[in-house]
RNA sequence: GCCGGGGUGGCGGAAUUGGUAGACGCGGUAGCCUUAGAAGCUAUUAGGGGUAACCCUGUGGAGGUUCAAGUCCUCUCCCCGGCACCA
């Protein structure tokens, strides 16, 4: 028998296997299916080290198990070579991109092919060819077309070294994932893909695919949903307000104008018009309110002499109210002036109404034909439907409504009553107050807000300039944090700073507080609104912030834990009490008093606590308490603390629940000699104890006992839900319910926010896909023709980036230079290009269908082989390639290209191969392992299993080349056993070893499913172990253990099987089946434990009964020995495994 | 800080999901074979005690539940990965 000669077999199978196309896919529609894929690589021109191969080998073990089990397998390969890494080494090499990728992926191939793999290379694809890219630029002008690609200005991260502007995802804090380089603020009109779009769906149906938790936990984590509200907050000025706008209101003609009319005052003072006049001066706005002639019979031409006098210009708000409103409309259409707005309060009264007085506006608008020279018109028309009829209301604002449109082409219609104290949009129009909307998730504590913070780039900071009294500082700040990098901005324990904006106000919507407005850059621009509303209370920054900056803390929020020692039962009533905990400090040893309970309490600790009975102050309490419990008199009260917090137990002595709202105090006692008796009722209830203070933790038994000595000890912010307190009508709430219910008491909105922006899709470089877009100045950004996709990547002299922010395609006139599609007139070539991440979004569809050239993917196709089964690669790309690569899947769904909402099924991390060292396998540690060398030494199918055998597939590992030899062993062992075939005999004569061979069957199966290939393998040398042990091996037993050993080692198994007399290949076999009843033990280890203790281990049939198991233990001399002379309590069978008896 | 995954011999790692802890492999030790080495083969290899039969201890640490805990619960320490002033 000859040697095992890997080397001449691998290229023997090699050769054949490619000759004899055995890989190419089998499409047999009547057959499940199977898509195994890799994240196709970079071709980087360093080639391979061993850690790449590890994903490869497990999807080839994967689908060649497949195939053996009747599955049409898809097994492709192909080319990620856009982007960065393939450019930047062909400006480190001076070749042409386009070249090195060529040399790279030839190299590649090379590599790969010596490992062995069933790739079907038919379908093999690269993201650099035309006929590739020309459907990456299809989805690009889809997307475009559908809204979801577009232009912006906007502050992009702009890495200096690469010379490129970067989407988020492309960093590591704040430095560029490629080069490390600390990336800078630049503002740059740049392509963006709306995938914000998309966040939600991706967040849900994260839930039903088969990923490992950590990858969706990354992706929920940078998706980043969080619920809460926007709240406006409005600004109040210190200052007189300059605005321009004047207020002119001209009253109606009351229905009992004598009575109303105030004759000292000659106004209407129940009316609406002298209350809104007030709040609008208050507001800093100029009002007039006139008093109009005979206002019991007005007449048109009296009220025209007031008009002229009044001070109406282009800033001018007119407000007219009932025939007030109609004489406006009247007098604005005879004389053309201009004024800004026009508000009519109810100018209602039908054109059949008697009195003309009131008609007028029927007159002269409605029915005439006038134009104003206004530049917005509000009309509240009149709810009261009682009042004027309900058809003659829906009349007449129809006909109103119709009127306006004609009048002014916009202006909108509220139909309410002016009877009713709020008209929020009348005031709005005239006030104009600027605003801060916040966004918060937690509404619920709106009435525990003391300030305001905006992000300093805030536009409203630059709108309140004029009434910013501090503007300088205000200023010097804003330059301060520009130059700052994110990084530096946001580092953890980097102390807050801020400036206030001095001169302005924020209104707390739910108590009308005054709150003093900040700018500080712990509030970041880019997320919510770029303000918030601050709870210094209950948000750990917040308070950090108003620790550092004086500001008001204000509790509303009282934390409640239920007892878990004792907790409230259901059905019981809920009894509130008032009470103190005191923690009290010997002043002398500096230990405290704590409380053990007895009686139904027994095994609690607790400090000394009490009711607050009627009449007392907590204060009061704290002392009766430590002298009722204690004795002890002479306490100083050292420290009330600053929050209130709550438990909930249940008294089961009185039959009720409580809910105990607890003041806590600390306390000091100097002189503990001064004690009074304590009566022997408290002393039947709890003894006292003194502690040392970092024991006390640990001996309170109530959650919020322990909770409270938490707070008092870190004296810090108090997060979490709880009761309301301190927020008016809502005390007493959940805090859960109080964030939908505060948040409409104050007219806010329920928002979702969302961390992830806005994918930054263009890059300043040459190597990439050219954006198939054509800037013409007169029809904007028009996509190019289908038809003539693809946008083919021109060659250019220099391909270096230019560092100006644009792509060296700027350069070529020539191609830059065309025709708008739109419009034949000139247009220019959009020279950015897509990131690295464009073409690898949707590669695998393209295997699918890989020489189509007239649709993305056919769609029975697709249907038949999507989605990927089975998905392995890096973990690395959890939020770069498998965000984006959902995103553009759903978008594609949405078209109608694809059938299904996800790419990938399932999905496998592959651990990393470290090298010897530990550190990273890497040309600059010089540690690095070429396949090659390994392949040659020792075989490919030696390196696969030990790839496979180095430890559970996801976890990173080091590399071991002394390891290596124990595969290499197996192999030889595999290798020779070969010479101890009986072809004769068909049968297994050993029946162990049967046993052991459907075990094996049933464990590889399993584990192959599962990716425990470790395991597998460690199986598979089990068998070949006690294999090695028989003289002669059953030519069956042979041949189904070289198939099992197949995926993981093809050229040996191929070779073995070649011959032992096969002609078809091995990869064409059908997997072995096993046989349950031979996959459990005939007989078993079975144990006899006494106490739990294991005695002896016994060999029995494994179906032995209980009975027979209690006998053998009683038989069993080394259990009896344990057993003798003690009373057997109790026995424990556990079936097929063991007997426990209990003495 | 938050989220996720871990911690088992000298090393990589198994453990039927609560039932013999250390499978399989590397390494070590002793022996066989050999002129010698390599390879191979045999035995042994968690630690401690004992001539031995055998006994005790043991899965980062401390408690707990259970007849029985690497596995479940509570607290705690350490390592790896992700996110990080996200309101």
């Amino acid at each position: 028998m000859k040697e095992y000669n890997h080397k001449e077999i691998e290229k023997k199978w090699q050769k054949k296997w490619k000759e004899g196309g055995v890989y190419k896919t089998t499409e047999q529609k009547d057959k499940p299916k199977c898509y195994v894929l890799d994240m196709f690589p970079y071709p980087s021109g360093e080639g391979l080290h061993v850690g790449h191969p590890k994903g490869y080998i497990a999807t080839d073990v994967y689908s060649r198990f497949k195939k053996m089990n009747g599955f049409n397998v898809l097994h492709p390969m192909g080319w990620d070579a856009f982007g960065l890494p393939a450019e930047n080494y062909a400006i480190k090499n001076k070749v042409h991109p386009s070249l090195a990728v060529k040399k790279n992926i030839k190299r590649f191939k090379e590599q790969l092919g010596k490992i062995g793999f069933n790739y079907d290379w038919e379908r093999e694809i690269n993201t650099t060819n035309p006929e590739y890219y020309k459907w990456t630029q299809w989805i690009f002008l889809q997307m475009f077309k559908k809204g979801l690609a577009y232009e912006s200005n906007e502050p992009i991260n702009w890495c200096p070294k690469c010379k490129t502007g970067l989407a988020n995802e492309d960093l590591e804090g704040d430095k560029c994932e490629r080069c490390g380089t600390v990336v800078e603020k630049k503002m740059m009109r740049q392509w963006v893909l709306k995938i914000t779009d998309y966040a939600d769906r991706m967040l849900e149906d994260l839930e039903n695919l088969n990923w490992p938790e950590s990858i969706k936990e990354s992706q929920k984590n940078w998706i980043g949903k969080s619920e809460g509200a926007e709240i406006e907050f409005k600004v109040k000025s210190s200052k007189t307000n300059d605005k321009k706008n004047n207020v002119i209101i001209i009253h109606g003609c009351p229905s009992n104008a004598e009575k109303e009319m105030d004759h000292r005052t000659r106004t209407y003072d129940k009316h609406w018009q002298p209350w809104i006049k007030n709040i609008l001066e208050e507001a800093g706005v100029k009002v007039e309110l006139p008093l109009m002639p005979h206002p019991w019979a007005p007449k048109y031409e009296e009220h025209k002499k007031v008009f002229e006098k009044l001070d109406i210009n282009e800033n001018t708000i007119l407000i007219g109210h009932s025939c007030g409103a109609s004489f406006l409309v009247r007098w604005l259409g005879e004389t053309g002036k201009k004024v800004k707005s026009l508000i009519m309060v109810a100018p209602w009264k039908d054109e059949n109404d008697e009195n003309p007085i009131c008609g007028e506006f029927y007159t002269y608008s409605v029915n005439g034909n006038i134009k104003l020279q206004v530049e917005n018109i509000i009309v509240f028309t009149s709810d009261n439907e009682e009042e004027i009829g309900k058809d003659t209301a829906k009349l007449f604002k129809d006909r109103l409504e119709a009127k306006v449109k004609e009048l002014k082409g916009h202006g909108h219609f509220v139909q309410r009553h002016m009877g009713t104290d709020k008209f929020p949009e009348l005031l709005e129009e005239i006030i104009q107050t600027p605003k801060i909307t916040v966004f918060t998730t937690r509404p619920d504590t709106l009435f525990g807000a003391t300030y305001c913070v905006l992000a300093p780039e805030h536009e409203l900071v630059d709108e309140l300039k004029g009434q910013i009294e501090n503007w300088d500082e205000v200023e010097k700040y804003r330059d301060e944090v520009a130059k700052k990098t994110e990084i530096e901005r946001t580092a953890e324990g980097k102390e807050k700073t801020g400036v206030e904006l001095k001169g302005v106000k924020a209104i707390n919507p739910a108590n009308n507080e005054e709150l003093p407005i900040f700018i500080a850059d712990y509030v970041l621009a880019h997320y919510g609104t770029g303000a918030i509303m601050a709870v210094p209370a209950h948000d750990e920054r917040d308070f950090e912030f108003a620790k550092k900056f004086g500001l008001e803390i204000k509790q509303v929020i009282i934390p409640c834990a239920d007892d878990s020692k004792n907790p409230p039962q259901n059905g019981l009533e809920e009894v509130e009490r008032e009470t103190v905990i005191v923690y009290l400090k010997d002043a002398e040893t500096g230990k405290y008093a704590l409380l053990n309970w007895h009686g139904t309490l027994e095994g609690i600790t607790t400090g000394i606590m009490g009711g607050i009975e009627n009449g007392q102050t907590s204060e009061e309490a704290v002392l009766s308490e430590i002298e009722e419990e204690s004795g002890i008199t002479g306490v100083t009260i050292t420290k009330k603390l600053n929050w209130i917090t709550s438990a909930r137990y249940c008294a089961s002595h009185k039959n009720q629940n409580r809910y105990a709202i607890a003041h806590t105090y600390l306390a000091e006692v100097k002189n503990i000699k001064s004690q009074v008796e304590v009566s022997d009722k408290e002393k039947s209830l709890h003894t006292l104890v003194w502690v040392d203070e970092n024991e006390v933790s640990d001996l309170l038994t109530p959650d919020h006992q322990k909770f409270i000595w938490k707070q008092i000890q870190k004296t810090t912010y108090l997060d979490g839900d709880g009761r309301l307190v301190n927020s008016g009508k809502f005390d007493g709430m959940d805090s859960e319910e109080a964030k939908k219910a505060i948040t409409e008491f104050v007219g806010g909105q329920m928002k979702t926010t969302y961390k992830l922006r806005d994918w930054v899709f263009s890059r300043q470089r040459y190597w990439g896909e050219p954006i198939p877009i054509i800037h013409c100045e007169k029809c904007g950004a028009v996509p190019v023709f289908e038809k003539n996709l693809p946008v083919i990547l021109p060659e250019v002299e220099s391909y270096e980036p230019t560092g100006t922010g644009e792509s060296p395609l700027a350069g070529i006139s020539e191609w830059v230079n065309t025709k708008c599609p739109k419009c034949g007139g000139a247009g220019k070539r959009e020279t950015n290009t897509m990131p690295q991440w464009a073409g690898s979004s949707w590669y695998y569809l393209k295997y699918i269908d890989s020489k189509n050239d007239e649709v993305l993917v056919d769609k029975e196709k697709e249907k038949y082989w999507s989605p990927v089964d089975v998905y392995v690669g890096g973990a690395e790309h959890a939020t770069r390639h498998l965000i984006y690569a959902r995103f553009w899947h759903k978008f594609l769904y949405d078209i109608g290209a694809v059938n299904y909402k996800e790419p990938f099924e399932r999905l496998q991390h592959v651990g990393l191969i470290n090298a010897e060292d530990g550190r990273k396998m890497s040309k600059r540690w010089g540690n690095v392992v070429n396949p090659d060398d390994i392949v040659e030494t020792f075989g490919a199918d030696t390196l696969r299993v030990y790839e496979m055998f180095m430890g559970p597939f996801s976890q990173s590992v080091s590399w071991s080349t002394d390891s290596i030899v124990g595969p290499r062993r197996f192999l030889e062992k595999v290798w020779k056993m070969h010479e101890r075939i009986n072809d004769q005999e068909l049968k297994i004569k050993n029946d162990d070893l049967e046993r052991l061979l459907h075990k094996t069957i049933k464990k590889v199966s399993e584990d192959i499913e599962s990716f425990n290939f470790n395991t597998a393998i460690s199986q598979l040398m089990i068998l070949v172990n006690n294999m090695e042990k028989e003289a002669e091996i059953s030519l069956v037993c042979y041949s189904k253990f070289l198939i099992l050993l197949s995926p993981f080692a093809p050229h040996i198994a191929e070779e073995l099987w070649s011959m032992i007399g096969n002609k078809e290949s091995i990869y064409l076999s059908l997997w072995p089946s096993y046989d349950e009843s031979l996959v459990k033990e005939e007989k078993i280890n079975f144990v006899i434990q006494v106490n739990g203790k294991v005695r002896d281990v016994v060999l029995v049939n494994s179906d032995i009964s209980e009975e027979d198991a209690k006998k053998l233990v009683l038989e069993n001399k080394k259990a009896q020995k344990w057993i003798e002379g003690k009373d057997i309590k109790k026995t424990i069978f556990v079936e097929g495994r063991l007997v426990n008896v209990i003495v």
